[in-house]
DNA sequence: TCACAATCATTGGTGCTCCCAACGATTCGT
DNA sequence: ACGAATCGTTGGGAGCACCAATGATTGTGA
């Protein structure tokens, strides 16, 4: 965003989807702000959420675990491998596979990400009320619930 | 797999930042969808909808209409005005400026994208009913307005 | 008037998120 | 045993937001 010196535009800035898609905008900048702020990212996080909730797994695994796309899987944990803050091993059960652990160095990342992104919340919400809090967590829920079913975003693992 | 719950995990999946901008991004997805279906982005419809609240003007008052940025705006003029949907002309009283304006078919596109945003907001807005929507409406418009006056300090330009 | 500051359009980048196609290697299903 | 499926990996692309630097032009103040 720049410099809105010209009046409130219209219109369009009134759109549901406008609304959402730039207070998520806002929301997106003050995560990743807190994030970076220990040499961080959105992907980085969810990977080593995922692996502290689920424990260590394959790529493919985690990719669906946390809806990171598998390609980027690599490069994330490239990345978080190279800062040890995750272990990349081969399967013996199965050459094809990586199990990906989390080191205790991550875990420790892990406990700061989960700190900022508190903060974060406290300062994204500032505006509301704990009710209206409340509220707009569940009117979210309800919208990603109903376009997570629709858009058949967890598939079945058959086997 | 030996688990088959490889569902939604858990703990941050529930946060209001999470919760936001995962929803903007099926959002963004019913929107763009519907953009390109007349081969179009979310730059171009802004920039036409910008062009048709105001009027003519110069690039860099454009960028602080709509909120693209400057740099990015001349991409965007680019790509409307090569199919002729705006006009890109010198600006007769100060060289540096290009005066920008909507051709009659530009304003046609304008119509085909609004249909297409007013159909994707039914959409995306499908399982609330028309009570949530609008406090839905007006908590997004609570965050966005703090938000905005936090950071997008629009200044006056100096005359 | 003249030098300096500010503005304008443009170029050429960066980062993040999401998504796609194809590949060799390996394992599974039948 | 053979084809189908899965795994990790590579190397892309789209879209949005943002930044720095440049040459041209215009404005301003001394």
């Amino acid at each position: 965003m720049e410099n809105p010196s010209d009046k409130p535009p219209a219109g369009w800035e009134s759109l549901p989807s406008w609304l959402l898609t730039q207070t998520a905008n806002h929301a997106h900048r003050l995560v990743a702000d807190g994030f970076s702020s220990v040499s961080a990212r959105g992907y980085h996080y969810r990977l080593l959420a995922t692996l502290e909730e689920f424990g260590p797994a394959s790529q493919a695994t985690l990719g669906r675990r946390s809806g990171i796309h598998v390609s980027d899987m690599v490069a994330t944990i490239n990345e978080l491998a190279e800062r040890n803050l995750v272990e990349r091993a081969p399967d013996p059960s199965d050459r094809r596979r990586n199990i990906i652990s989390l080191t205790p160095e991550g875990e420790l990342q892990l406990r700061r990400l989960e700190k900022r992104l508190a903060e974060t919340q406290d300062e994204l919400l500032a505006p509301l009320s704990s009710e209206d809090r409340e509220r707009f967590a569940e009117l979210l829920s309800r919208l990603l619930d109903h376009h997570n079913r629709r858009t058949g975003t967890s598939e079945e693992p058959r086997h």
